[in-house]
Order: C-alpha cells, then sequence, then structure tokens
DNA sequence: TTGTTTTTTGCATATTTATACATTTATTTT
DNA sequence: AAAATAAATGTATAAATATGCAAAAAACAA
C-alpha cells in the first residue's frame, strides 16, 4: 500500500535529518518520489505519534514519540532475526506464528509498543493471539504491525 | 516576577491535565488568576521545552519534554532482540550466552545465514558453542556476527 | 466480474501557533 | 535620581497545522 510505505518514510526522514515543519517533511518525501498533501501528512503524522518539540536552540523539531512510550518496556527493535513466520486472521483476531520458543519474547515487544490499536496479546510457546482494539481493522492492525516491525510482511511473504 | 510564578503554572497544570491547545490552557491559567495572551504563552511553552504529542486516541496533548529528549534524540537505536546476553572467547572457540531458551533458535538463524567463517554451531538452552572454520579468527568472527545481527557488540558492551 | 463498503486523499478552510514590531516594565549604570 | 539597556508583553498578523467534506482509491462481497 501507498501509504505504508509513506508512513516508513516519515519515519525515517524524521529520525535522520532536523525536520521543523511540515512542508519541509513534504519536501524531503518528494525528493524520495513519495508525494502527498501536507493535510495527509499531518494525519500521519498523528497516527505516527510523532511529536512537534521546541529544542534548546529555540527551534521546533519533530521526533518520534514512539520511543518515549516504550523506553521502559523494550528500548530495542525486533526486525532482524526473522522469528515470525505466518499471521492468519480468524474472528477479528491475529493469529501470529513464530519459530519455537519466540512467542512470548515477540508477543512483549509488541505490547512493549504501546500502540492504541492493539487490545492486548496472549503468548504461547510459538503462538501469539493478538486481540484488536474495537472499532480496529486488522487493515490497521497491519498497518501498526509493520511500524512496529517493519517489514515483516515482506519478510512472511518471502517465505 | 510574573513569568516564573507563570511559567510554573503552566508546568504545574500541563502535568496534572490533558491540555490540548493553547488557549485551552490560557483558561485555566485565568482560572488560577494568571493571565496572558496567547503569544507569550506560545513563547513560554517554547522556552519550557514542551512538547505537542498526538496521543493513541487521536488526540493532542502537551507535555514536558525532560524525560523525552533523551530518548527521542537519541542517535543510538539497537536492532535485534536482546536475547544474547554475552560473548567468551576460549581455545579458538566462541561461546555466546543467550536469555534461556533462546540458545536454540539463536544458533539456528546464525547457522541460517550459510556464512563461510562458521563450520558450525551447537546449542544448550541457553549456550551456543560456536565453532569457526581452520584459519578464520575470532576477530573475523565478530565481524562476521556483526553482519548477521547488527548491533550486537553494541548491545552487549552496554550491559 | 459488478456492486457495496471502507479507507485514503486532496481541496478548501478553520483552527491553532509563532513572530515582527511597538510598547511597557523591569534592571542596570552613571 | 535619571538615563540607558535589557526583558517581557500585547497587538496584529503571518505561518503552520488540523479537519469537514467530497471525490478517488482500495478492499471486500456476491
Amino acid at each position: 500500500m501507498q501509504k505504508t510505505k509513506r508512513l516508513l518514510a516519515i519515519e525515517k526522514i524524521i529520525e535522520e535529518a532536523h525536520i521543523s515543519t511540515q512542508d519541509e517533511l513534504l519536501k524531503r518525501l518528494k525528493g524520495k518520489g513519495i508525494s502527498c498533501t501536507q493535510a495527509t501528512l499531518s494525519r500521519n503524522l498523528r497516527q505516527l505519534g510523532v511529536a512537534r518539540i521546541p529544542d534548546s536552540t529555540g527551534e521546533y523539531k519533530y521526533s518520534l514519540s514512539e520511543n518515549i512510550r516504550s523506553t521502559a518496556n523494550s528500548p530495542v527493535k525486533l526486525n532482524i532475526v526473522p522469528v515470525i513466520q505466518d499471521i492468519v486472521e480468524a474472528k477479528g483476531l491475529m493469529v501470529i506464528k513464530t519459530i519455537p520458543g519466540n512467542a512470548s519474547n515477540t508477543a512483549f515487544f509488541i505490547d512493549g509498543a504501546g500502540r492504541y490499536e492493539i487490545a492486548g496479546t496472549i503468548a504461547g510457546d510459538d503462538t501469539i493471539l493478538l486481540i484488536p482494539r474495537d472499532g480496529i481493522t486488522l487493515q490497521q492492525v497491519h498497518t501498526c504491525l509493520e511500524i512496529i516491525l517493519p517489514g515483516i510482511h515482506d519478510q512472511i511473504k518471502k517465505k
């Protein structure tokens, strides 16, 4: 999807550069071949939980706040070890298969991201049941997972 | 001074209440007998380093950013599951300690990378023995591990 | 497929926030 | 004390951001 790609690009740019207005970000995105309007950007930034913070020099800077929420529990990102094997949907829930023994880690990590979309998770040995909040579609959860675990979907499709 | 009192009041209100616009804050201040204009407020908020963050329900909230800054601007980002605890070398071999129950899958992953430098691995519950090929130095294995699991060494040193 | 529903997006604009400039208030110097 | 300097503030407005609504795109169902 177009949006997912944009969300990821936004996060990347914000991490790497000093962005202080949405127009500035807009131009950067164009430079990467991704284009949208300021309105869409505003919505995306809200969805990503991106904060605008005045730094010590008196300038404003956009900054990911995902880290903020999750630092306490989980300061790391799980996107290297290919632990996730498959994702199946059933009854509005999401069942995530991992390699043996890794459901718990992974669920703990997903919880740590503190995403609103996810009500909670239950993990066995190699299977996680992910319960989305009421009103959240599985599609939204997918987007959300892509944010938490960039590349996750590509990884699965590859198999 | 008038300003100091106001700055303190602003911090207090922001900590205690869910403030999402400056006008809202303005009214709260009036309720406390402190009055100024939105312009002044904007300046004060910048001086205090107060961030405006979209929370997970999609609302905006002003928030003191002292806590935030350290993490938000931190240049260091780890990218792996923190399963590996330690690496010790002995007799030309490498002993890798993981958190309980994770030796097997980590070893499986290392094997999966198919690196020439690594002859093979043997895993227990929380320990992996990694056997380098003849002629490969431990230094080379380190480099190799860094390729397979970027950031692994930083992670260990941090502990 | 075609029709139906949901999600995403742009446009236009409202809302919100930041700032240039002038004025007042406080602080320092003589 | 007055004069000089610096800091804080309000006014008006510019700049930036958010959002209602309609259209387009995507996902879904029959």
